[in-house]
DNA sequence: TTTATTCACCACATGTATGTGTTAATTGAT
DNA sequence: ATCAATTAACACATACATGTGGTGAATAAA
């Protein structure tokens, strides 16, 4: 049985995806561009920057190529 | 349907294990120890670390407390 | 040798993330 | 106000990550 997040994680959850549509927005691309250049579906770009879900590092990874920034800058907020 | 993953989605995943598992030997700490603080399974630690699997971000940021390390750190390997 | 520690590896059940498709809702421009 | 672009939000099927429990291999210590 799978652990269950809990308010840190989605508080977590909730400023990574900000930062994520933060750095989108910087690049001028919509969600549904971002999903041809990540290759990912735009609902699951938005479920992402809503924070409501947990993506893997492998999905960061494509976003990050995408938006052509490091991975790590998803990492710059405040905590 | 899902996407599969890519060789550079593989290769991707393997220098990240083989960080996480640099940070975490670093520490001196073993993979129970590493499950006691981050409330994650060993096996799953082993996967991670292997890179076998792509976990989740929530995950990693357990992972990164456990360790008492930056979560950026994890990606500070060559491209 | 034996014992303990650490990790690799396996099978299984289950929860969750993901993609697809669709329909509102919002925003912006005119 | 209308129109277009963008995003939110829903349901569903399925692939994958996760935890549990177990076995075995490798290493070191004694």
């Amino acid at each position: 049985m799978r652990r269950k997040y809990t308010k840190e994680d989605y508080e977590f959850l909730r400023k990574l995806g900000h930062r994520i549509r933060e750095l989108r927005e910087q690049t001028d691309l919509s969600q549904a561009a971002l999903e041809i250049d990540s290759k990912m579906s735009k609902n699951q770009i938005g479920r992402i920057e809503r924070g409501e879900i947990s993506t893997s590092v492998a999905n960061l990874n494509l976003m990050a190529k995408a938006l052509q920034v490091d991975i790590q800058s998803f990492f710059d907020f405040e905590e």
